[in-house]
DNA sequence: AGGAATTCTCAGCGGATTCACAGGAATCCC
DNA sequence: GGGATTCCTGTGAATCCGCTGAGAATTCCT
């Protein structure tokens, strides 16, 4: 909770948040969690439990998104779409389906342009999802560029290379993410639990000690023989920087800066 | 510095310009689905079921091309080019049929440069043939080239001819559609969700493991002994590009330009 | 109709990925 | 220094994912 500061960040950062996504799942704790997440993100959010409900907020508060469980009590996903197309055409939509349903009716959702993720999700993977309906959809006032930009690292959310000094990186799904989150969040001191919390599947039962293991696969990859850039905060947590050496703060999102930072004044755990 | 590109949507949908794109089909849910797709494309659409309200709504809103469903409940589909014809006289229609229908019917009603599809189609080969109408007609603003090239690879969406490095390449039908998509969207992971959804038809009740298949055999025709352009993201799915060595992001629509690829000043892999 | 080309299912292989565990290294505190 | 805490990383097991061969089903061509 805390103050929903807003934070400096090295570069005026063009808010493109403002965006309203409506969120429609009947899990309330699962709802919450978005909501707070995309809350976090700089968006405004509503939550909704059912269909019809979801349908009235969709006309009146007219979102710039929705965030759509396809498994509904009171009707189908399906017909909340219809209903949804017909109130807001434009409205990009990213469904939320049970992992072994995927194969099922997801047929046709994407084609149109929106998205979807099945459950269990990592919030990391929401929220990028999230922001690149929103970013095709123009509803961003900044168009952001898709690569993440610290030091001489980079990482392109499209094509999913990484590279650092030029030299292209493999990584891992997981790498991926958890890279993504570090880069997102350049210079700020991130804990092993919110790492957690965010980039792995908010269901999943291991031990923190998977952050470890995660960030030292990263490190051979990215810090091989390098000046490091990912740093430890004993008791605190991890932090990526561009190395020292490298220019000063030369840590931007190509085109703007995402607000996304915004963890303002987060708490540990 | 050169970070500063403008950057594009998703599907290398080329902008051109706001074409109007009047949909005529009785099933809701079809018709849901294309108007989404042509939005996405970059084009404005409007949705009728029947033969009376779309005639009304070509001679008020004046599309610059119609999707016309040949099975209508009120009105015969010919009844419906006729009005249209007395409305729009230069309009073109992409008829869609059923897949049994009587084909020299067919044959007759295209006879003027329209075109048409059998249902159940997928959303490539529609937007495909619907482009090549606008083209045709004039109603683009910029003509686009009718060429694909992603580095020394080129995919004419007119003869359908491919090649690369120079030699022509035979593909089979559903080959050749997920090589245009793919080319479309160069330097982007697409899933084969997306895949899918976009180069299978709609009503494919199949399993994802088809698409694995196809790029199978699309690898084995292109890249076969050569530097491999098509490249899989595990987890994530699979994208194209150029060959490293190839010039840098030489992907480009010859005519407008597509996505990240373009600029000089890239760096290479 | 007969044969060829194409599409698609199925199943198995093999390597990549994820993760638990545990011992060792670094750091902190008294 | 000594012990406690925290972090790092090698090992290995289970699982997942993608690739591909074989062949059935379908469509296309003549």
């Amino acid at each position: 909770m805390s103050a929903h500061s807003e934070h400096m960040n090295e570069t005026a950062a063009p808010r493109d948040h403002a965006c309203r996504v409506l969120v429609v799942d009947d899990e309330d704790a699962l709802s919450d969690l978005l909501s707070m997440a995309l809350r976090y993100e700089g968006w405004e959010t509503r939550a909704e439990g059912d269909g019809t409900s979801a349908l009235r907020t969709a006309r009146e508060w007219r979102p710039d998104a929705v965030v759509l469980d396809v498994m509904l009590p009171d009707m189908d996903g399906l017909a909340v779409l219809g209903g949804l197309r017909r109130a807001l055409p434009e409205v990009p939509v990213l469904f939320l389906t049970a992992r072994d349903a995927v194969e099922d009716r997801i047929a046709g959702l994407t084609a149109g342009g929106d998205d979807y993720v099945t459950k269990p999700f990592s919030i990391e993977e929401l929220v990028a999802r999230l922001r690149g309906l929103l970013r095709r959809s123009g509803a961003l006032s900044v168009r952001p560029e898709s690569v993440l930009v610290v030091g001489d690292l980079t990482l392109d959310e499209e094509s999913h290379e990484v590279a650092r000094g030029g030299s292209e990186i493999e990584l891992t799904a997981t790498e991926f993410e958890l890279l993504r989150y570090l880069m997102r969040n350049p210079r700020r001191v991130l804990s092993k639990a919110q790492i957690l919390d965010r980039v792995w599947s908010y269901d999943f039962g291991g031990r923190a000690n998977v952050v470890e293991l995660y960030v030292s696969y990263l490190r051979r990859k990215i810090d091989a023989g390098r000046q490091p850039m990912i740093h430890t905060r004993r008791g605190a947590g991890y932090l990526i920087k561009a190395a020292s050496g490298e220019h000063a703060g030369i840590t931007a999102r190509a085109g703007s800066l995402s607000p996304s930072g915004g963890l303002a004044g987060e708490d540990e755990r």
